[in-house]
DNA sequence: GGCTTCAAACTTGTCATACCGGATTGTATG
DNA sequence: CATACAATCCGGTATGACAAGTTTGAAGCC
């Protein structure tokens, strides 16, 4: 169970003392002799525990001068911030919308193409929903690649990762997607007309609605699932009350 | 100068070795013995390699088994993207927008009130560019925050970082910054009216104007310092970056 | 023949020790 | 008082050794 490499739990208690402000940003570590006397584990270790965090970012280390805590640690940068599912999908909302909006003007007769391509392939029935996901993803990347500008690229990639990396969001997800096969594939349709036609205002609505029936569909599943856990509960208390019922 | 650390140099060519297809994703990398023979250092310094590669996402090392490649690459993830100013500001005019209109039915009083302050601390003559800077920051991510969004806050405060972090985006905006102080003043404190009327369209569109007139700024600066050369093509630029501004 | 078992071979994980060269610091010198 | 220098501290790398985990293939069993 404890097959933990030692350098590893050496990183997380010295990150650890980082974050309790027993080591402050810009302080200075004690040297890896010391260290590794303190932590009883050899001086490789705590070496391979001060690169580690070298490169996750937590320290710098001076050669011949000691290991210095980074300024600005890295805190939540890079990683994904903790977003529910309706926060992202209305965000994805208004960002995706712009994106589409901004492509269709300059849109290329190929990336046209493949968009109908991909329409048909997500309009296959016997494939699985990884597929599905991979296309619906390559769909909207198409698009926001279509807007030419990377730093609206780059968004709307890292709302994809929220996507599909954050727990919570990737079971909501996947609990509206099941059913709505055909509703996202009409929406998808109605997107690429809208870009067909170079009509960017057609275009940020389509996507709008898209997500905005995406929105709607998850309100319904939340009220679905608290109307289960509800019969559930009250069952159960039912139960409980026959089962003091029959004691009596 | 070059004094780079040996297992630096190491973890930089096992980076390219891996990005160049030598070693594709998934497959094992030689063990650490036979690295150490063929770049001619110790085990210790491969190690050392890898263990910083692993703390980056580039490979994963199992115990006894050997290093493996990760199957997804780390990539940009995490990194800023290399943007140009105009993209930047681009996305930042239609993001910005959105969650200026979102934030707009529901901001409190308090918020307002902050806005305010941050309006006046904005228009003292004798603050520096940094100040400056931090008061407008803190400007955009207040209403960002307003919006109630945290996937919203979070893209744009990315943006920002992009803002200040990439040189040549830093370098843009401190070009134009300096002498258009009476204009953001005035920009600002129209989208604060907009807000204050509650009214999410016009605060939409006075954030846009916001952005489109330092979009404007930046291509004539842009034309001033390469004049005879970029002519023609900032001229295409103009018209391609100013197509948001109509779709508005 | 095909399947299971298990030990040998290989790999990573950690350690102790040694030495080099850069960085710091305190002291002696002008 | 400022400067130069040397003692010392510290990180960087190498070597060799052993522990512990994984793979692999052959022996043995069904």
């Amino acid at each position: 169970m404890a097959e933990r490499r030692l350098f590893e739990d050496v990183a997380d208690e010295i990150r650890r003392l980082i974050l309790e402000g027993i080591y402050p940003p810009g302080t200075r570590l004690p040297g890896e002799r010391e260290l590794s006397e303190r932590f009883e584990v050899s001086r490789v270790t705590i070496r391979e525990a001060e690169i580690a965090l070298q490169a996750t970012g937590w320290i710098h280390i001076r050669t011949g001068a000691g290991a210095y805590v980074a300024s600005e640690l890295p805190g939540n940068n890079g990683r994904l911030p903790e977003v529910s599912a309706f926060e992202l999908t209305e965000a994805r909302s208004l960002f995706e919308a712009e994106a589409a909006a901004l492509a269709a003007p300059t849109i290329s007769a190929e990336t046209l193409a493949r968009l109908e391509e991909l329409l048909d392939a997500m309009a296959d029935e016997q494939a699985s929903e990884d597929e599905i996901s991979a296309i619906d993803r390559e769909f909207h990347m198409t698009i926001a690649a279509a807007s030419n500008n990377k730093a609206i690229i780059h968004v709307i990639e890292s709302l994809w990762r929220m996507r599909m990396e954050l727990p919570d969001v990737r079971t909501s997800h996947s609990m509206v997607c099941r059913k709505d096969g055909k509703a996202r594939q009409a929406e998808h349709a109605d997107v690429v007309v809208a870009l067909q036609k170079r009509d960017a205002a057609g275009a940020r609505l389509a996507m709008r609605r898209h997500f905005n029936r995406l929105l709607e569909s998850m309100l319904d599943e939340t009220e679905e699932r608290a109307l289960v856990e509800l019969r559930q509960r009250s069952a159960e208390s039912r139960e409980r009350y026959l089962l003091s019922a029959k004691l009596a």
